[in-house]
DNA sequence: TGGCCGTGACTTTTT
DNA sequence: GTCACGGCCA
């Protein structure tokens, strides 16, 4: 280890900043420091390690292991853990003191479109003007802040934000009922149960005398108040971060924790490591030579010892087509010089760019995977089969029971079910209860009472069989749920191959459920001290609900498996802290990278800016970057314009190389930015935007919701416009671009 | 009640 | 290209 490594692994006691570059030996000091204080007699139970995703906390886990000596092995309690999975876990240990019932449901974003749906409806906002996905989005944005729907609702003074608070507090009631929580609320009912129970907080900070936090750039305000709630008892928060690799803005991380970490934690030690054990110089170069256009940064400097060797290679392509082929043909020249495939990915910004490529490597018969944990749960079969698994673990769940109480079809239709929601509403009852007394919902005939008792009784008898098992079952009652529900019918009946597939999808349902291991805190019961608890066998019910919990936690950077003898593709959001010998990045175009919705702030093109210079920097020896001098876009062939970082990254570290044919990119680059090229179907020019939104015009965005026109000025050949969005702020906007509606009545 | 078909709206990144 | 929804008919 290099001296500044080894004074952050081995640093003891008080607050610590490590600022690591990209490459810089980060997961190393983490995992050695951790080690040490072990080593150093620390109970291993006091050292908790939050990260941002499974595999993450997975692979610190095992190098910590590796890291200690055998007369060591028992490292009981220690926590290594997601943020999201520590604070499910801390909702189900105190769920009496949150309001919830520890069988909680966890809601994905699918399950939030639908609660919040219904929220608008009840709370009589049209969906027409008010959208669920611009509601969650304001929703979010406000729990990430620690505003709740009360406190949300004392600050609201305008229409807008008092419209958005009364669908939040619709939406929370609904929540609430159905004793479900989403991503948000993790971190925000366990920031609010630290702030306000005193108990519980000096528990966790009696217990967790040594936090640290990997990621560190990519916290949000309630992440910060949990781990300060823990640690300023005793200061011992040690947090790892690059403000450069900060991508996650978009999603309420802060860098403000980062870079103010040493003003609200006096006599931080702060590490800056700024050597590159990764890349080569050239990729180095490169990499730096971007970031620096940024302003809002601290500057550190990054450097190699790794030699220059090969120039990051700029490849200008005919289409997405040949741009695809250009990136097989790379990889399999790379693998004729023996690098193995699982060294090499292919980096996107958008997932709809993923397709061409896995035709290509298809074409070329070259094995890849696509980084896409989240993917195998979305699917249609698996979330019916999760419907079924979440309704019995927690009957309450209205939105897991409606999507499944008629799939497979048995005879409960739309009339059926608005009937007996009708009856609930009336009774004050959830819709598992309402069925149950089916005979008494009015309007009903003998034959729909008699398919809801059908239904009822299933349903009823894998409950029981539910709260009489243990952990050993989980499998068994996954396939039989699968199976006696009539899913597994169902698809085998429809004889096609997608039939097929879907079986083949639901059994590996089941097999996840007899590879799923309860996490080792869970089956220690308490938090307290290590030693004296005989883990007892959990029941079927724990098990379920630790099973369902892992699936909602899942990231798409989970599925990333290097083992597999084969190349990655993903986004490059996913591929933050990976590396490979050979990293391929696609689509250097504007509008995809920097991406079309970051055009509208200086804070926004960082951000893309950071994107790229995270995903450079994967690379260990050889970095591609490619763009595509057309492109299909939603089945329209497009020109595209080449991303303006390009012009940013030192011309001595790149190969250019142009087999796009016309060599005339530039040369095209002027007619692109016309607007009437770019957006045909508005016409009129650009006078014509900015007099049809002459100051004071009330607009719709359709990402920042309504907002008023501040001032018009003119820039080259298109127009900017200063526009105020309620509850958002100011923007400036491309009025071109921007896809501005006016609002009627202004 | 259930399944089929057409239309239209929308496409960033994700725990 | 993709999904979600509404309308229509058996």
């Amino acid at each position: 280890m290099t001296p500044p490594q080894q004074a952050a692994a081995s640093h003891l006691d008080g607050p610590a900043l490590i600022l690591a570059g990209p490459g810089s030996g980060k997961t190393r000091v983490i995992t050695r420091r951790v080690a040490w204080l072990l080593v150093n007699g620390i109970p291993s139970w006091q050292v908790l390690a939050l990260t941002f995703t499974n595999k993450a906390a997975g692979e610190m886990r095992e190098r910590i292991d590796a890291l200690l000596p055998d007369s060591m092995s028992n490292r009981r309690g220690l926590v290594v853990s997601t943020f999201h999975a520590f604070c499910a876990r801390q909702l189900r240990t105190h769920a009496e003191h949150v309001g919830l019932e520890p069988g909680f449901s966890i809601y994905d974003t699918a399950d939030q479109r639908s609660a919040m749906k219904e929220a608008l409806n009840l709370a009589n906002l049209d969906s027409g003007n008010w959208t669920p996905a611009s509601m969650l989005s304001a929703v979010s944005n406000a729990k990430n802040e620690l505003k709740n729907a009360e406190l949300f609702e004392q600050e609201a003074s305008d229409f807008y934000t008092r419209s958005v608070a009364r669908a939040f507090r619709a939406y929370e009631g609904i929540l609430q009922r159905n004793n479900a929580v989403d991503f948000d609320d993790l971190l925000l009912r366990t920031a609010n149960l630290l702030r306000t129970n005193p108990e519980v907080r000096s528990q966790l900070q009696d217990r967790f005398r040594y936090v640290l936090i990997d990621e560190y750039q990519d916290t949000n305000h309630a992440q910060f108040v949990i781990a300060d709630a823990i640690a300023s008892a005793h200061g011992n928060l040690f947090v790892v971060g690059d403000p450069d690799q900060s991508i996650y803005g978009w999603r309420g991380a802060d860098v403000g924790n980062i870079l103010e970490f040493e003003e609200k934690y006096p006599g931080t030690l702060i590490i800056p490591l700024g050597r590159n054990f990764r890349s080569t110089g050239h990729i180095v170069a490169a990499a730096s030579g971007l970031i620096q256009n940024n302003r809002r940064r601290k500057h550190k400097d990054l450097h190699t010892e790794l030699g220059d060797g090969e120039p990051v290679r700029l490849c200008y392509c005919q289409d997405e087509r040949h741009e695809a082929e250009q990136v097989a043909e790379a990889v399999r020249a790379a693998a004729a010089r023996g690098v193995e495939y699982r060294e090499m990915a292919v980096l996107y910004r958008v997932n709809a760019l993923s397709r061409v490529l896995e035709d290509s490597l298809r074409g070329a018969g070259i094995p890849y995977v696509i980084a896409r944990g989240t993917a195998f749960f979305a699917r249609k079969e698996i979330k019916d089969a999760l419907g079924y698994l979440r309704a019995l673990s927690n009957p309450v769940d209205d939105v897991a029971l409606s999507r499944i109480v008629n799939v497979p079809a048995r005879q409960i239709g739309s009339r059926t079910l608005k009937a007996v929601e009708r009856h609930a509403l009336h009774r004050n009852l959830s819709l598992g209860a309402a069925l149950e007394e089916a005979g008494e919902v009015e309007g009903l005939g003998a034959r729909a009472v008699k398919s809801v008792g059908a239904f009822v009784g299933s349903f009823q008898r894998w409950r029981s069989i539910l709260l009489n098992g243990h952990l050993a079952q989980l499998p068994g009652f996954v396939a039989q749920v699968i199976t006696e529900s009539g899913l597994e019918a169902m698809h085998l009946g429809s004889g096609d191959e997608d039939g097929l597939d879907r079986v083949a999808n639901l059994n590996e349902l089941v097999s996840a459920a007899a590879e799923f291991e309860m996490p080792a805190e869970e089956r220690e019961g308490g938090d307290a001290d290590g030693d004296s608890m005989e883990a007892a066998v959990p029941s079927l019910e724990e098990a379920l609900r630790a099973f369902l919990e892992s699936i909602a936690l899942v990231s798409d950077q989970d599925a990333v498996d290097q083992s597999q003898g084969a190349v990655t593709l993903m986004t490059l959001h996913a591929a933050k802290g990976l590396e490979f010998e050979l990293v391929s990045m696609v689509g250097l175009e504007e509008g995809l990278l920097p991406h079309a919705r970051s055009h509208e702030g200086e804070h926004e093109l960082e951000e893309e800016r950071r994107l790229c210079y995270v995903g450079m920097t994967r690379s260990k020896s050889a970095l591609h970057l490619s763009l595509a001098a057309s492109r299909t876009i939603r089945g329209q062939r497009t020109r595209t314009v080449p991303s303006s970082f390009l012009g940013e990254l030192p011309e001595e570290h790149l190969e250019v190389e142009r087999l796009d044919g016309s060599g005339e990119f530039e040369d095209d680059y002027s007619i692109e930015y016309d607007p009437e090229f770019a957006e045909p179907s508005r016409g009129g020019g650009s006078g014509g935007f900015a007099s049809r939104f002459p100051a004071g015009t009330v607009v719709r965005h359709p990402q920042f919701g309504i907002g008023t026109v501040q001032s018009i000025s003119p820039r080259g050949t298109v127009s900017s416009a200063r526009v105020s969005f309620h509850g958002i702020g100011t923007k400036t906007l491309i009025l071109e671009y921007a896809r501005l509606e006016r609002v009627h009545g202004s």
